[in-house]
DNA sequence: GGCGCTTCTTGATATAGGTCAAATCGGGAG
DNA sequence: CTCCCGATTTGACCTATATCAAGAAGCGCC
């Protein structure tokens, strides 16, 4: 754990926070809102949080109080077997909501936590689920966000029901590439914020296999691999892993 | 394909749906609704869709019209790769209700078929997001029901990424019971209405993993199988094969 | 009531990925 | 700058599950 330059963990205040100058804003809200709507919405983030690296947002069995848009930084959820086996259910960067999980049961049903410093809004439920009576595009908004969670969730499914070890790890860095474009980011080098472990996890596998899987790639000149740091030599090459042609 | 005994294939016509009297409220509208509140749901099922054996309620691209309640049968959803590999991404009774994949981009991302035949409400989304805006109780509802889906798909990724063949069937065979307990059938004695194929897709394995484990389960005498018929004889042992007691 | 197709079971064998082990690399702490 | 520990890579070997194959058992259909 490295020590803390500044005094305490988790909050960085009250200072209030408006969505409607927030560069994040296609991102966590791209309905096309008008500008009197959008000063609506400005009553939505509570606050913001900060996240240092290694510590939880949320753990499964707390409350549902808020759920969260990230800001910055980079996070993963689990969920865990009571024997303590964890399964990794998905990495989560800026502009992504969290904490879905929650609304069922009113409790979080899986654990977030950041993998570097990392800034959330602060979204509490009961307030979300006024404005978004009262403001139809923000409730089609709501919807859609976890609409497409659950396709994500089917996807998952489907790379871990039926795909082989190559072909999970390419599916999983076109994945990452692609979300890294649409946020401005180099689609064909970037550094992974996760282990080998945690990636394994997240795609069924062990360690060794994934580190195996890299090297693979990298002998067929797919992709650079230096311990994190990732760069996408062919990305075509990537594709064709996953759906050999036809 | 039988031959249908009536002449057309889908629906049952314009006859309006009271969800005030139906038998399966608990199940879709667990919220306790006041009787004057009842009346206003009443509005939200147009019709019911009769969906026969092997037919599909829909497939992946078709637009969202409405989401769909199932009122009897047995259904399951698939996502396919395009090589045609398919996942089962679930297995529907009573109760259940479907086509929120299609929420987020207007068009489902799933296909979901009959595996007996069925009867569904159909609920046109437009009035579904129309009245749960009018009435929180529905949309609190509406936003469970959608969470608890996410919740299941975790579990699904936590069965496919860290379980082995016997824990998966385990897994499966426990979920199954419990569904059938909370619908009022025995949770110890049921028919299963998918094949081999189609449980070993859900759990990621083959069929004659599936039909393995089975008989590994009988053997034990765990369970008692003949073909489709399950009768769960040790549902304690059958939960010691998930989580071997520590 | 028999036929034929599909589903299911079971056995033999192959293999992808897991497990165990060791060496290397890097990055943070001091 | 150096030390130390966790992360990563790589190799050797093993095992769970897939694959291939052959019957057997149901079930719908005629």
């Amino acid at each position: 754990m490295p020590p803390l330059p500044t005094r305490c963990a988790v909050d960085i205040g009250q200072l209030r926070v408006a969505c409607s100058s927030c560069s994040l804003r296609e991102l966590c809200l791209p309905a096309g809102f008008k500008a009197r709507e959008m000063e609506r919405i400005d009553g939505l983030v509570d606050q913001r949080r900060r996240v240092r690296k290694g510590e939880h947002l949320y753990r499964a069995g707390d409350p549902l109080t808020a759920l969260y848009a990230i800001r910055s930084g980079f996070m993963k959820s689990c969920v865990l077997h009571e024997d303590g086996r964890e399964q990794v259910a998905g990495f989560h960067m800026m502009g992504d909501l969290l904490g879905m999980d929650a609304i069922g049961g009113g409790h979080h049903m899986s654990d977030t936590m950041a993998l570097e410093d990392s800034e959330v809004c602060e979204m509490p439920f009961t307030i979300l689920e006024r404005l978004s009576r009262e403001f139809p595009p923000l409730q089609l908004q709501l919807h859609r966000v976890m609409s497409r969670e659950i396709v994500r969730d089917y996807g998952v499914m489907l790379l871990l029901g039926s795909m082989k070890a190559e072909e999970r790890l390419a599916a999983f860095l076109l994945n990452l590439s692609q979300r890294f474009a649409v946020r401005g980011y180099s689609p064909t080098e970037f550094n992974l914020r996760m282990t080998r472990q945690e990636i394994g996890s997240y795609l069924g596998l062990k360690l060794e296999t994934v580190s195996r899987a890299f090297s693979s790639f990298h002998q067929h000149q797919l992709v650079e691999v230096r311990h994190r740091h990732v760069r996408i030599l062919d990305p075509g090459g990537l594709k064709a892993v996953l759906g050999p042609v036809r």
